[in-house]
DNA sequence: CGTCTTTGACCGGCGC
DNA sequence: GCGCCGGTCAAAGACG
C-alpha cells in the first residue's frame, strides 16, 4: 500500500496531501497556473517552459485575492519554477532552473471567484479533464478548469496542502517511470482535482497539477494534520499582511518566501518576464492557492 | 466502522 | 477506422 513514495496515510491526515510543505520533507519547487481550459493556452506555456501565469496583473480575478503556504520550520530546500501542466512529463526537468536554496515552501494562487464561471460542479466534476463523463452529455466538449502546476522538491509525492484529497487512480505515465496519482477533494462538493507525478527526469521533483477550484472554504483538516494547519495558518497571514501577494507569481513566491521569514529564490525571478500575451488576464484563472485556499480565507 | 488506497478495466479523445 | 493513451470508475482490501 503505501507505495514509495507515499507517505502513510497517518502522516498529517490520511487525506490530506497536496501541499508541498517542507516540514514533510520537501521544498516547493514550483507553481504554475494553466490555462483555463483550453488546450491552446497550455501548449502556449509549454513553449514558455517556465512562466507564470500571474504576471499581468492582479492574481485571479478582481476578488480573489490569494494566499500562500507556509511552513514553519521548513528545512528543506526549495525551488520555486513554474511550470506548465502539460509540460510537466515532458520538460519538468529542463525547466527546473535546478537549483536550490533553502526556503520555506511557499505557492501562490489566485483564485477565482467562486463563480458561477464554472460549469455546475456536478458537470464540471467529471468533465475536466474528462473523459469519460458518465453524466455529462456527450456532445460536450470537455470543460477543462483552469489548471496550475507546481513543481515540488521533495520525497514525498503528497504534500500537505491543508484540504483532504482522496486518491481515485493511478496510472503509468508514457514517458516517465513514475506513475501520476489522481486525487479529488473528499469535498462532495468540490470539484477540485489534482494530479501528483514525479518528474521523468529528475526524480526528486514532484509535479502537482491542480485542477478546478475549491468550493468550499475551510480547509478541512485532516484529523490532526499540523502541516495543513501550519500551511493554512500561514496562508492566512499572508493574505493578511501581504497584500503584495497580489504579484506575479515570482514576485508572489518572493513575497512569500519573506513573509515567511526565510528566502526563496526563484530561479526564474529575472526572466519571468516575458510572459506572452496570454499571461495577461487570465480569463479563468485560479490561482493556486485558490485550490488550496478558500476565499474567505484569503480575506480574513 | 468509516475512510482511504490499490488496482484492473473501461471510456473517450486524439493522432495517424 | 484503428490504436494509443490519459483519465475515471468501482470493488476489494487495509488501516486507524
Amino acid at each position: 500500500m503505501e507505495d514509495k513514495n507515499r507517505a502513510p496515510r497517518g502522516s498529517g491526515g490520511s487525506g490530506g496531501p497536496g501541499w508541498p510543505f517542507p516540514g514533510d520533507g520537501g521544498g516547493i519547487l514550483s507553481l504554475d497556473e494553466i490555462c483555463g481550459g483550453e488546450r491552446e493556452e497550455a501548449s502556449i506555456l509549454s513553449e514558455f517552459g517556465w512562466s507564470i501565469p500571474l504576471d499581468s496583473g492582479p492574481i485571479g480575478e478582481d476578488d480573489d485575492g490569494f494566499s500562500g503556504f507556509g511552513l514553519e520550520g521548513a528545512p528543506g530546500p526549495s525551488e520555486t519554477v513554474v511550470a506548465p501542466p502539460e509540460a510537466k512529463s515532458d520538460q519538468p526537468a529542463a525547466a527546473l532552473p535546478a537549483r536550490s536554496s533553502d526556503a520555506v515552501s511557499s505557492s501562490s494562487s489566485e483564485e477565482p471567484p467562486p463563480e458561477p464561471d464554472e460549469k455546475p460542479a456536478e458537470t464540471a466534476t467529471q468533465c475536466h479533464s474528462g473523459f469519460r463523463n458518465k453524466s455529462t452529455k456527450k456532445g460536450q466538449k470537455r470543460s477543462r478548469e483552469p489548471r496550475f502546476a507546481f513543481m515540488t522538491r521533495s520525497e514525498i509525492d503528497h504534500l500537505e496542502d491543508g484540504y483532504r484529497w482522496r486518491k481515485y487512480g493511478q496510472k503509468a505515465v508514457k514517458n516517465s517511470p513514475f506513475p501520476r496519482s489522481y486525487y479529488r477533494c473528499t469535498n462532495s462538493k468540490c470539484t477540485v482535482k489534482k494530479r501528483v507525478e514525479r518528474s521523468s527526469e529528475d526524480s526528486t521533483i514532484v509535479i502537482t497539477t491542480y485542477e478546478g477550484q475549491h468550493s468550499h472554504h475551510t480547509v478541512s483538516f485532516p484529523r490532526g494534520s499540523v502541516h495543513a494547519q501550519n500551511a493554512a495558518a500561514f496562508a492566512e497571514r499572508l493574505a493578511v499582511s501581504t497584500p503584495q501577494l497580489y504579484l506575479p507569481a515570482m514576485q508572489f513566491h518572493q513575497n512569500l518566501a519573506v513573509g515567511a521569514g526565510q528566502l526563496l529564490q526563484t530561479p526564474h525571478g529575472e526572466h519571468q518576464p516575458s510572459l506572452p500575451a496570454r499571461t495577461s488576464p487570465l480569463p479563468t484563472d485560479e490561482g493556486l492557492l485558490g485550490d488550496m485556499v478558500p476565499p474567505g480565507m484569503r480575506n480574513r
